[in-house]
DNA sequence: CCCTTTAAAGTCGCTTAGACCAATAAGGGA
DNA sequence: TCCCTTATTGGTCTAAGCGACTTTAAAGGG
């Protein structure tokens, strides 16, 4: 196929969604947008923009990312392409095609208003009931609970933990990822010990130590090392069957 | 940031691509049409087309499969949205973005030309080296390349594996769909042991049994099961001790 | 001064993956 | 016919990993 000449196309509007998370007060967050125009005015969004003529959708989402959250340097930031909507009717004005992103923020600055007069906020997300900010607009809800389940999934099989913590940081900091995205607790311990048995993961500061909540002993500080798959993985435990609060 | 009045936007060219693969006398194979013009005339290409305007990118991959295939029941083929190319150059004639495909097709009929005079092959797939394809045309050679990473991936902790056998097979035939894609050898005892013990991935089909190559004992003959995640995953063996990432 | 809190380190038992070995049931060749 | 080969099926054994648990260390608070 691919024979301009001998099909019709249509000409599609292209845009890139990104779904930004970050850990703020122990509780997953996500960068949310208030639309000030119809449709769905007042609704909040996921931030996004249309892609330029001579940038990849890639290009386009770390331009977005660094315009919505204000910070200055996106380029060390996780950025992964998620899938794309194309559902016709996704869009009532018109007919657009959106290439979506997640993306994770180590420490979330404050929220910064987009190029024009829309809000932005940091907002907690809940996995399963909607949160404090009500029914996204479009499609948003799904993109959204698609992101939420990819981030969870490449935290088993991923060193992508990491990537929501700040240079230096404890392994309890890295637990408190697992456990707030996944929903769960994790033995301490157990943690600690696959976490030092993956080569690469993490990599001791020699001498460096701090107090994680001004409590209990000090910790010893880790950077991220350089390894990007996590073999045999870290499975997140199965829900318990006794327990009826899932 | 989604206001259409407030900023200019192109229009891009929107495709699918599909890479589907399915498995011939023990060897993968990948679905490729010749190209009969400008740009990579007489190229391999993987097969695709436009998007029309009322459907989505899955409605397209899906009408293409069964386009380019021939089979007429293309509903229960796996067809997974791998990711979206939209590198500005990756066509020289216009910007075109791509939403690439995976599919597994179980037994391959005789691989048709398209709706145009393109003619289309079942060609072997080699991981490493190109094999009697030569280049690809475009970007294909990455999507080709990602879209078996993707599936040998998913082979671990999913029960996709059944997708790519008819709808009764032999155990051994489910192994060597694993051996084939993963480039190694499984032990053919433990295999059994690991797929019987996970719950709602095979059901046995009493009393029926086939002789696989002409020789050797009979086998139990196999539907695929309700199952569609493999937990604990069956993980790809590591390729050598030498390495360190183990 | 004792209590709580968190980190760090170790122990115990169960499960499982991987490496084997053996028996069964077919076809092929001498 | 009698082995030999091939492939399935079933079994054992061992080392590794994980979950549950205990213990010690190092800090702050009442």
């Amino acid at each position: 196929m691919h024979g301009y000449d001998k099909h019709a196309y249509e000409p599609f509007a292209v845009t890139v969604d990104l779904a930004v998370f970050t850990l703020r007060a122990g509780q997953l967050h996500i960068l949310l947008v208030e639309r000030g125009q119809d449709p769905y005015a007042g609704r909040w969004a996921l931030p996004g923009g249309f892609l330029a003529p001579d940038e990849s959708a890639e290009s386009a989402a770390r331009r977005e990312l660094a315009e919505e959250t204000g910070l200055s340097d996106v380029a060390g930031l996780h950025l992964e392409q998620l899938r794309t909507y194309s559902e016709p009717d996704r869009d009532p004005r018109m007919r657009v095609v959106s290439v979506a992103f997640a993306a994770l923020v180590p420490n979330a600055p404050q929220a910064q208003g987009g190029g024009d007069a829309a809000r932005a906020a940091w907002l907690p997300y809940e996995p399963g009931a909607r949160g404090a900010y009500g029914p996204l607009a479009f499609d948003h809800d799904v993109i959204l609970a698609d992101a939420h389940e990819r981030i969870g999934g490449k935290l088993e099989y991923t060193c992508l933990a990491t990537a929501f913590c700040p240079p230096e940081f404890t392994l309890g900091e890295l637990r408190q990822v697992y456990e707030v995205v996944w929903g769960t607790e994790l033995d301490p311990a157990n943690f600690r010990r696959k976490v030092l048995a993956t080569p690469g993961f993490v990599e001791q500061i020699p001498g460096a130590s701090r107090l994680t909540g001004g409590r209990g002993k000090p910790a010893a500080l880790y950077r991220a090392g350089g390894a990007t798959s996590l073999l045999p993985p870290l499975l997140k435990p199965a829900p318990d069957a006794t327990e009826g609060t899932r």
